[in-house]
DNA sequence: GCAGAACCTGACCGATCGGTTAACTAGGGT
DNA sequence: ACCCTAGTTAACCGATCGGTCAGGTTCTGC
């Protein structure tokens, strides 16, 4: 089944602390939890089974069970470490000082998490309209509106909250299924991050600037 | 069953040629293929079963079965329309003369075309990765490759290509899931459009400039 | 009246779904 | 030796999956 050697569990090198050098492998719970991302991301939510989750990590799908309580459990911890990195960087946003250079940290900080989460993202955009009820959704719904009424004012236009919305949906669907669609190129990372940085402040900055002073 | 009293099939009033009057009455397909798009939008199409379109729609699911051969060829039958449109409107850009106007009524025509196939759109956008392989899928994706080289020649710089990405994403994105989500008022068509224009000439013009004329 | 097409359906098929249970293995503490 | 815990798994459960099939109903052409 593994490709390690022994017939016995495959990793646990070292079972009390993390490994003295961060080694690249994982436990099993985020082994699971990576190949299960994965798989949401692109197949979605319901169009996966704990099956091909477990195939693909390479275990059994009572593993994944022993591990989670259940597929829904395993959404909510594939999901909540970057709605708690989104709530950071939105508290620390509305907690600074109104400001052209608390933006721009602030966009600095977003496109980080873009770049961090782009699994995530893509998975909670594309499918939390049929996934409502369930917590961890609902969690992310709540802070995106929380995210989107930060940026966008009770009195902000229907452009600026389509500025927003393009944004958002735009990066999530560039960074994942636009990534091995239309640029073949590996494409250099640094280069990804800047032409991100420029594209989304620019479809941002009329939103702001309209919030925080007078029009253009 | 259906909403109709008589307990036998459900519409067909009239058996030949189109109505007189375009009713608002669809024949059996077309009401299946509308349910179905709507599901395979939200839901996904691993994620969407025969039984749920049947249900929604007022059938069996061996009535969905009868009208389209297996559950591929439903969602073929449910994007082709959107596939030949932009396919239409991509091959009246390019074989136009190069220019502003010519450029002006592309993006016209492509935001017409997201406004009327946003669903069809969504559906490709987001699940074209895991659908490789079926027939209409394929087509589409080389369709929108396509759109991408046009936009974007051979030199085009990463920041054009994910200038053009977010686009694409962002409007999909926007105009379904963000649509009921983000903008909680539902939204005055006209102004979504003025905005939509707005936005996506600001997003594809530098790639517009750069391809045909010198830089800035 | 009658044959046939068009339409719709319930019953059924093997496969797979999410999830439960019990059993097994290995290691640590005593 | 002992037990306990953690990890893994096969076997199994009822439900549902996509799809097939035979039969019933209504309409049309003759």
């Amino acid at each position: 089944m593994h490709p390690e050697s022994p017939p016995t569990h495959p990793v646990v090198p070292s079972p009390v602390e993390t490994p003295p050098h961060p080694v690249t492998r994982l436990s099993t719970g985020d082994e699971l939890r990576a190949t299960a991302l994965a798989q949401f991301a692109s197949i979605g939510f319901a169009g996966t089974s704990l099956q091909q989750i477990a195939d693909a990590a390479g275990y059994s799908k009572s593993s994944v069970l022993y591990h989670f309580a259940s597929k829904e459990a395993l959404l909510g911890e594939v999901l909540t470490p970057a709605i708690d990195r989104l709530e950071v960087i939105l508290d620390r946003f509305v907690s600074a000082p109104d400001g052209a250079a608390s933006r721009r940290r602030f966009v600095d900080d977003f496109i980080d998490f873009l770049l961090e989460f782009r699994l995530e993202l893509h998975t909670f955009i594309n499918q939390a309209q049929s996934l409502r009820g369930i917590p961890v959704i609902d969690r992310a719904g709540v802070l995106i509106v929380r995210l989107s009424d930060t940026l966008c004012h009770d009195g902000a236009s229907t452009e600026d909250r389509i500025r927003f919305g393009i944004a958002l949906g735009g990066a999530a669907y560039t960074l994942v299924a636009g990534m091995t669609f239309l640029n073949k190129d590996i494409a250099p990372a640094d280069e990804i991050r800047q032409a991100l940085a420029v594209v989304i402040a620019e479809l941002l900055a009329p939103v702001a600037v309209h919030t925080s002073q007078s029009r253009k």
